[in-house]
DNA sequence: GAGAATATTGACTGACCAGTCAGTCAGTGT
DNA sequence: ACACTGACTGACTGGTCAGTCAATATTCTC
């Protein structure tokens, strides 16, 4: 085969291995992992079984590639977004409109996502990746308020359990969206997690009323 | 059959339904619920596979007494430990640490519980009740929060949205432990989220950088 | 357009498992 | 002592499904 060819070839190749994703994706989140068939996937690929094979090596592969796809496509665009802002609170807002948007535009990675990351507590098996991909991202928005604290905006707090605070926050406030629940508007409840976040970590700390256990991390 | 030997029977029967579900919270949280099977309870119950049968009606029907047991037993713990306390940071302290004891005695359950939260979002079926569960007890956080806004403790704050968010944090909390991600110490993790709350929700709000975002609820 | 190279297909296989039910037997009443 | 009851058992059934591979289709090369 001559080299364009090839390329040509690897070209399609990649755009099905895409497409297998995409479908993926659809199919995972309307059943969970283990109620849906690898024929539901190929269907809605509108490929065979077997084609499945000749670019996945198991179920298991397509199901983790899908979703580190789109985990770190997310992780890129909040990223994107953060570094564009100038304050701490402006980064925030800009951190939980991200995970909005990408959200709302990819509702299907969103339910697989928090499936996932709840499994992750009854199976060992490599989920270490996702884990991972989590990790990394947390540890970003920790320098993020690290930097703040740096530059006098906020006080100094444990940068590590913040920003998994805030992670815990904007995973409620997607779950909530979700699930419909007509009480929440989530645009107010952004704007209200991001005053109380930055309320409870700014400048002047409300004198705790304890004692020594707020060790810095 | 005598009536005294009919009641003792009774609670024989209730005793043992009480043995098949923590069989079934230990054997549920080392696999998920797909990869567990029937046989494993059982096994672990040391009874018969058919045994399990006279007790439930189904697999699921299992998992969601097993479950739903340990909610409300959670549930019950940790309202009687912040009707005790007097104010809200107070209240919030007992709630975080309510929910790590029970967690700490319980580990099974909050594998399970954690994993059954996320899969709401991809299985339609009855997992309604534990939603509906779910949404009571952040029902009574709300009302605590409202109550703290009414003696003039806290702000006027979104009482649902204050409600999601801590319990969003205490989730985080417990899952960071069950992880063993050893820079968190739940010990502190739990009072710097208690001080950025009541912080974030004090009496003189650090003034909002924008206008009328903040609808109230 | 022949024929080689590569890609796709879907029927098939073996493993697994939820739920059933005919049979067993310990304990109860007489 | 014996009949009876109902809790318990576990082999069995019917169905599902991940992954395979021989057969078929498509694409490429000259």
């Amino acid at each position: 085969m001559t080299l364009a060819a090839k390329e040509s070839r690897d070209q399609l190749s990649e755009r099905r291995r895409d497409c297998i994703l995409d479908a993926a994706r659809t199919v995972f989140s309307r059943k969970d992992y283990a109620a849906t068939a690898v024929e539901d996937i190929a269907e809605q690929a509108r490929i065979a079984k077997g084609t499945l094979y000749l670019y996945f090596r198991s179920k298991e592969d397509i199901y983790l590639a899908a979703l580190a796809r789109d985990v770190r496509e997310l992780a890129v665009q909040a990223r994107r977004e953060m570094e564009r802002a100038g304050t701490l609170r402006r980064k925030l807002r800009a951190f939980f409109r991200a995970r909005l948007e990408y959200s709302k535009k990819h509702e299907d990675f969103l339910r697989i996502y928090l499936a996932e990351y709840g499994s992750m507590f009854v199976k060992s098996p490599l989920r270490k990746e996702l884990c991972n991909l989590s990790r990394e991202n947390m540890r970003y928005i920790a320098t993020v308020v690290e930097e703040a604290a740096r530059r006098g905006e906020i006080r100094r707090v444990p940068s590590g359990a913040t920003a998994a605070l805030i992670f815990d926050v904007a995973r409620g406030l997607l779950e909530r969206r979700l699930l419909g629940w007509k009480e929440f508007q989530t645009r107010n409840e952004i704007e209200f997690a991001v005053d109380l976040i930055c309320s409870g970590i700014e400048r002047s700390p409300a004198a705790p009323k304890r004692k020594g256990a707020l060790k810095r991390k």
